[in-house]
DNA sequence: AAAACTGACAACCGCTGGTCC
DNA sequence: AGGACCAGCGGTTGTCAGTTT
């Protein structure tokens, strides 16, 4: 395949072979583009990508058909802002299985893999370089664990249980002198102790897209995740976090919409308070 | 108002592993 | 056994819209 040309992603321009047949389309797809693959995928099936190409009528290859059809046509695709539950899904995926964005995906239906890795590079990593932190680092991931997870978890609770106002450090400020777990309920705290997600639980794991289904789903990670670890206040894991030089906390004081996933109740979650919380947090120095 | 910057996302590329002949 | 082909995965890049200066 010699002699063709490479363009940019978006200039939707074509390529040529050297005889100046067999043009291959690249760039965005047109809506006329979309309505052939989508009709000829519903009546043939997915699969044989490159005969899909072919038979369909389209100029694109078969792999630039399936990531069309996979990350956008798709009739069970999810399109919108990532929601509170999904993002504490990914987190604790990820802590698990690492860059494994196909996995993760699959236990976020309707969300590809492609959109997972968007989130991860634009909001998470974009986090950790504002502490100045890799986002691989023990470092970062145990904020993730003991502080963001939690934290996000309790949000969540209270804003599926609106009776309840229970500031998030209250359990902490009766039951942690050291105040390393503030904001985590003994439930949490197992379910975020040494070994948050239980693979043979992971399957029951189930995210939905109502809103509505938030507190339920949320109840359901903390079920799978409730190992019995007793790993509540005095996880070993627990003291080995402890604020790194070069931790720049602050630059968080500027970040916000990590959480809020277009919700914008969740806008403030780093106010001042919480910016408070967190140092608590990272600076309490062993 | 316009230029510069940033974030989000769509799409491409190279690599790998599986399957078939 | 091994080569060809294909699907899938993860990394990267380009574009565009929105925001800031």
């Amino acid at each position: 395949m010699a002699g063709h040309v490479k363009t940019g992603c978006g200039s939707a321009e074509q390529l040529t072979h050297d005889d100046g047949t067999d043009m291959i389309r690249r760039g965005p797809w047109t809506a006329e583009e979309d309505s052939m693959l989508n009709t000829y995928v519903t009546i043939h099936g997915e699969g044989r990508w490159n005969s899909v190409a072919r038979c369909a009528g389209l100029k694109r290859t078969g792999k630039s058909c399936r990531l069309r059809w996979l990350n956008y046509l798709r009739p069970d695709v999810r399109r919108g802002n990532i929601s509170l539950k999904e993002q504490l899904l990914i987190l604790e995926l990820h802590s698990r299985w690492g860059n494994r964005w196909s996995k993760i995906a699959q236990f976020l239906p309707g969300r590809t893999d492609n959109e997972i890795k968007n989130y991860w590079r634009t909001r998470v990593q974009k986090q950790a370089k504002q502490l100045k932190c890799d986002v691989n680092s023990k470092q970062f991931r145990d904020a993730m664990r003991y502080v963001w997870i939690p934290r996000m978890m309790e949000r969540i609770r209270a804003a599926s249980d609106p009776y309840s106002d229970q500031p998030a450090a209250a359990y902490s400020a009766d039951h942690c002198p050291n105040n390393r777990t503030a904001g985590v309920t003994p439930s949490q705290a197992h379910a975020f102790g040494t070994d948050p997600v239980d693979p043979h639980l992971m399957p029951a794991i189930s995210v939905t897209s109502s809103d509505s289904s938030e507190a339920q789903a949320v109840s359901d990670l903390t079920e799978c995740c409730d190992l019995s670890g007793g790993n509540y206040p005095d996880n070993p894991q627990n003291r080995s976090f402890s604020c790194q030089p070069g931790l720049d906390i602050q630059a968080f004081e500027h970040s916000n919409g990590w959480f809020d996933g277009g919700d914008s109740s969740w806008d403030g979650l780093w106010s001042d308070e919480n910016m408070w919380f967190l140092q608590q947090q990272l600076c309490d120095v062993v």
